[in-house]
DNA sequence: TATCTTTGTTTAAACGATTAAGCAAAGATA
DNA sequence: TATCTTTGCTTAATCGTTTAAACAAAGATA
């Protein structure tokens, strides 16, 4: 038997011949009321069974305590990880969070905008997908007056916060490495450079080789949507060179997966005739043989700093927000694909 | 300069000259208003940027066109791809799912039961936490008079709709395949027999094997959590046995992935000189080497299935459920790691 | 004793939409 | 011409809560 009446507080009132004002009052500890009535109140909700409507407080107070989050997939373990640190940091101060996937579609990332402001989310924190270029619609959401968070993938002209890591600097790590290796031909299977991160770590790889006096091929950079088959794709055009690396740095571990197959398939050995580098630290980096070098992204400190810059405006009556970069060391986690000495 | 003043259907009301009512009317094309003035409302609330506001709507409808989705992680390909074809479902017919994660835990998945109830959700699509055998907080979800669909992982005495695959059919499927290879000491490294899915596929392992006239023993049945770290320790105890199987069925890829590491790593030859096969069809088990045999679950199917199936609801006034379950039948993807016959 | 504070509550107006009921004007029917 | 329908809108109540303002009673102050 489904009961349809759900308990108000009216019904409380009614039930202590108070107002409904008092109950309000009463279950939000305000000091005007007597701690006798806050008791009578308390016990009387418990035994009614009652449930505030979040609908009708939200409607009044302005404030839904809802927070939107966009990631362009939910099935990678550094969005999966990301999220759930972001829920646990806000759960604890009485938020929860409303989770949508761009499927990396420019299109499905508008829409999930559309959703989020339309159900009055108090902040949204979203890494875009890889397709978005037009940031128009991401200004809705500064119009409509709440703060705006970007993760790992962002953009500077936005001019909100944002928290990543250092994909420049990484790339400069993961060379520098290879280099101690001794290795002496370094290809990058990178991603595409529109994508602000990929830029990055493209800018940071050439750089890196400068520094270090290597000669810039063009042969050896390719620029790809990182997938396992394209991994697979760019490692066989890099072998069918007539001057093959001796190392290839992927900027992602599901295409390193992918080139680790080729390199397997063709009896390449691995790190002895080339060295591989992933990205991202995917759980199933270190599950494969060789396990794959990769660079840990920090899900679980952008989550929570993510969280914490939220909860930071929303103390504040005017959001105002300016471009606020915090950059994370990414740590590079060493394993047998890129391990030449010992 | 943020606006805060937001436009609502009043201003729309005033600059057209017109009551409240006519507006809402208008933009919900009710015949009883004039094709022109909706024409005017429509050009006007554009002008004005006008955005609903859910919450009102939903307050004073009682529908807040909100599913709540329970998932233990979204970090597994079965899950992500389910929530997305719930969503593509859902979105068609103007409803929008607030994803939560149970991380397995009991505790948290009855908070976020507390959190889409309290957000007024009009209906739940869940998939219970391992941990899970209370089935109470569940029954205040059917007391809140809303549809409650579960999916892969329910429970009968909840007398809900369930929509999942036939695991103790799956686990003949496995069985039959093992044994036209050749095999004739078939291992099963499985889940917990307390959660519903696994005890199925166990039973449904036992009975195969009675059917085939195989004998069952102890030894070659294990109980685990099915990491990949189970996967490895629960594969070295069955390499000790002094009578080793000559094949073992895992009800999950990661653990297979876990055996494999350990049959590669000791130079056993798979399948030749044990077979393996795993379950869920993760995109790894193509990956490796070789690739593992292992089971789809129609995550497209049952993410749709389910969508349709709170749909059916959502037209009635009074939500009566009773258990309603629908089977799919789920699909061995045979691979390398069990083929020995051409 | 007269006035000021404090305490604990009530009253009533919001929040932004939806919707049942009412009503005036125009058109149809007899 | 008188009455009935239809059309197109308005009025006002409502969803469940919050909150500013009012106010009565009790206690403190001069």
């Amino acid at each position: 038997m489904a009961k349809k009446n759900k308990t108000t507080i009216k019904d409380i009132a009614n039930v202590l011949n108070i107002s409904a004002a008092a109950v309000s009052k009463a279950l939000h500890d305000d000091d005007r009321i007597s701690e006798k009535t806050k008791k009578a109140v308390k016990q009387v909700a418990k035994n009614l069974n009652y449930q505030p409507n979040h609908l009708a407080s939200a409607l009044r107070s302005g404030k839904s305590h809802l927070v939107g989050v966009i990631v362009p997939k939910t099935n990678s373990n550094f969005f999966s990880a990301t999220i759930h640190n972001i829920e646990e940091v806000l759960n604890e101060k009485g938020y929860n969070i409303i989770i949508t996937q761009s499927n990396e579609s420019f299109d499905k990332e508008c829409k999930n905008i559309d959703t989020l402001l339309y159900t009055q989310v108090d902040g949204i924190i979203a890494s875009m997908a890889n397709e978005t270029v037009d940031l128009a619609y991401y200004e809705k959401i500064k119009e409509a007056g709440i703060p705006l968070i970007t993760i790992d993938r962002g953009e500077n002209d936005l001019n909100v916060d944002y928290i990543g890591i250092d994909d420049y600097n990484s790339s400069h790590v993961i060379v520098n490495h290879l280099i101690e290796q001794g290795c002496k031909r370094i290809a990058h299977i990178g991603g595409f450079k529109r994508t602000r991160i990929y830029n990055n770590r493209i800018r940071g790889y050439n750089d890196a080789l400068i520094k270090h006096k290597l000669p810039i091929e063009d042969e050896l950079l390719i620029e790809t949507n990182l997938t396992i088959e394209d991994g697979r794709e760019k490692m066989l055009q890099l072998l069918a060179l007539k001057n093959r690396p001796d190392a290839v740095y992927v900027a992602g571990d599901y295409a390193a997966l992918g080139a680790l197959q080729i390199l397997n398939e063709n009896q390449i050995k691995v790190p002895e005739e080339i060295a591989l580098v992933g990205f991202g630290d995917e759980p199933f980096a270190k599950m494969v043989t060789p396990a794959i070098t990769s660079v840990n992204q920090h899900s679980y400190k952008i989550g929570r700093i993510a969280a914490e810059t939220f909860l930071k405006y929303s103390k504040k009556k005017k959001i105002q927000q300016s471009l606020n970069k915090i950059i994370l060391e990414a740590q590079l986690i060493v394993r047998a694909s890129s391990l030449k000495k010992k």
